[in-house]
DNA sequence: TTGAAAGCGCTAACAG
DNA sequence: CTGTTAGCGCTTTCAA
């Protein structure tokens, strides 16, 4: 016995077409119907719904997506999944996101322009409406002049001379308050331990903690500022190891980031200093981990949810009126005081 | 003066109908270019690159897709995206779809149904052309009746009784060596700390847990078994606390997720008791934090990295031939001894 | 080796 | 209120 139609568990074949046929009525009126427009009557509607249902059709929204030019979808390229501080802000972006029915499209770019570039060309190529990049603002740079008219945000790393919008806070402030917290607690010899300062960051925070030292009247002493390559545990132990071989190592440490922090904390261990009595530690972020480490760390927290928020209401703002100017958008940050400084 | 044609910044407008004009070609001819098919001649093929060169052309990929009716975008279906557990599996995944021209789709799902219901839609909507779920296997049997014939592996988290492929591990023989490692250094009285038991892991693991006293001879201690809802280092904490709180409190712990463990690593200093004198502490994963902690984390490594480029292998597989069937596969574990237990 | 033409499944004028 | 029709930008027979 030939089979008229498509039974329905073998949806996905299932076309607006063949719900138009079971449900007597043209594709044009189906497509009304799927898209709740209004001016369709409510019985006919009853007998579109009734043929969807009887058919398991489910619209094929790439066919929707080339006729709208829209994909309903949004990059977030970051430097590091793994990384809790993206982690956090990435949940912002989605939750807002996911509110505004577009679902957001995670890519780890490792920070390497080549990647970022082929996650740009989704967006290019329509695949996806629009981005929210977190990578270097000198990669930003790099791809600048492509990426000038594709719809994109920047959160946390930015180029304040562009023309993209974007979300951050004052990293140069939040790290001069870091290392004053630390000056007013006595101490005078203050290591910094920076990122890559191929992030904009890492650049403010040393001014910041450059600022600081300054205005105390300190000299600044180039030993005591060292950067790492990555921002893992390890890096941190590691230059911490290095600051306490020195002849005359610092007592203070201000790490730019909490996992270097933490980081930082085990190094000194290691080297049998006690925190905060030998060496003082002061990190940034505050990620959920800094509460849970031995001492609990003090930190400069940064609204991370709040952060991935706003990015994506910017985006989506972007995207519902192209003409009009977004605002970049700076912060508050905010000195968490615990036991580690 | 009217411009004609469009100019080269304005990409994205560049149809290949404006490039087949241009080199003065068919359509069919530049497509035939784009996709690389040698019958084209190379005189021809340099005129068509010329002009897409000229006229800035990128390939609409939507309208490739509804044509091929494939996206080359790959889903990756996680509970929790700031967990660092799956973060290294995402790294996995994305390294073997990547080399094979996939993007991969990372998608939060919060182990909420609902949420993996509308993620599972981007496949049946052919959006994604297959998906990998990291999820409970209770939430993946919810999906199994709707999901059975769309393009999907399961990753750690299976339904060995579907007809899914899957890569995991033997949790509960590794749960029960973790126990024995406890045992053989003389601990009789050992907790465990579970998670949601509608993860599949979390039922494999209390059973061997249970398998390893048993073995030993020894009585189950209900009050020593305890799940928490999170796995977040909070929760850790408190259930270490709730445990040293009891009138028989546990000279060991097994907590079924580094994340877990470390958190009792802080719940155990609060009560006030060293670790591994006071109390041993066994994690699982084998996480990168777990080496930083005080004391150092003795735990249960997974191949995390190689589970992630498995699940892509087995996805990519399932992919290239529909037909036939793919096997489920467990990789080795191994019992990683630190300071801790 | 190339071109013409037929769609992929959907939306949106425009008529009726 | 509903149907007809013309594409969105691409790939792919089928002919030439």
């Amino acid at each position: 016995m030939p089979r008229s139609g498509t039974a329905p568990g073998e949806a996905g074949n299932v076309s607006i077409s063949a719900v138009a046929r079971q449900a007597g009525v043209s594709v044009a009126t189906v497509s009304r119907v799927l898209n709740g427009q209004a001016v369709v009557k409510a019985e006919t509607r009853d007998k579109v719904m009734a043929a969807v249902d009887a058919l398991g059709y489910r619209m094929n929204h790439l066919a929707r997506n080339l006729r709208t030019a829209a994909s309903r979808l949004l990059l977030t390229m970051v430097p590091d999944v793994g990384n809790p501080f993206y982690a956090e802000i990435v949940r912002g972006i989605d939750s807002v996101a996911r509110q505004q029915g577009y679902f957001v499209l995670l890519c780890d770019t490792g920070a390497d322009p080549g990647r970022e570039r082929s996650y740009f060309d989704l967006l290019r190529t329509r695949r996806a409406d629009g981005a929210i990049c977190l990578d270097p603002d000198t990669v930003q740079q790099a791809l600048a002049e492509e990426a000038a008219p594709l719809p994109w945000v920047a959160c946390c790393e930015f180029d304040p001379e562009a023309a993209v919008p974007y979300v951050g806070i004052d990293n140069r402030a939040a790290a001069r308050e870091a290392v004053q917290h630390l000056l007013a607690r006595g101490h005078h010899r203050i290591a910094l331990i920076n990122s890559d300062e191929r992030f904009l960051y890492a650049r403010q925070r040393r001014q910041g903690y450059r600022d600081a030292l300054t205005d105390a009247g300190l000299r600044l002493h180039p030993e005591w500022q060292v950067n790492v390559r990555s921002l893992d545990f390890a890096a941190g132990a590691e230059a911490a190891a290095w600051l306490m071989a020195l002849p005359e190592p610092p007592s203070a440490i201000f790490a730019v980031s909490d996992t270097l922090a933490i980081g930082v904390l085990r190094g000194l261990r290691d080297a049998g200093r006690r925190v905060p009595d030998d060496v003082a530690v002061i990190g940034f972020d505050d990620i959920a981990l800094a509460a849970q480490v031995d001492p609990p760390l003090t930190t400069v927290a940064q609204p991370m949810r709040e952060l991935g928020e706003t990015a994506a209401r910017l985006l989506l703002q972007r995207l519902a009126e192209p003409g009009v100017a977004v605002p970049g958008m700076l912060l508050p940050h905010r000195l968490i005081c615990r036991a580690s400084a």
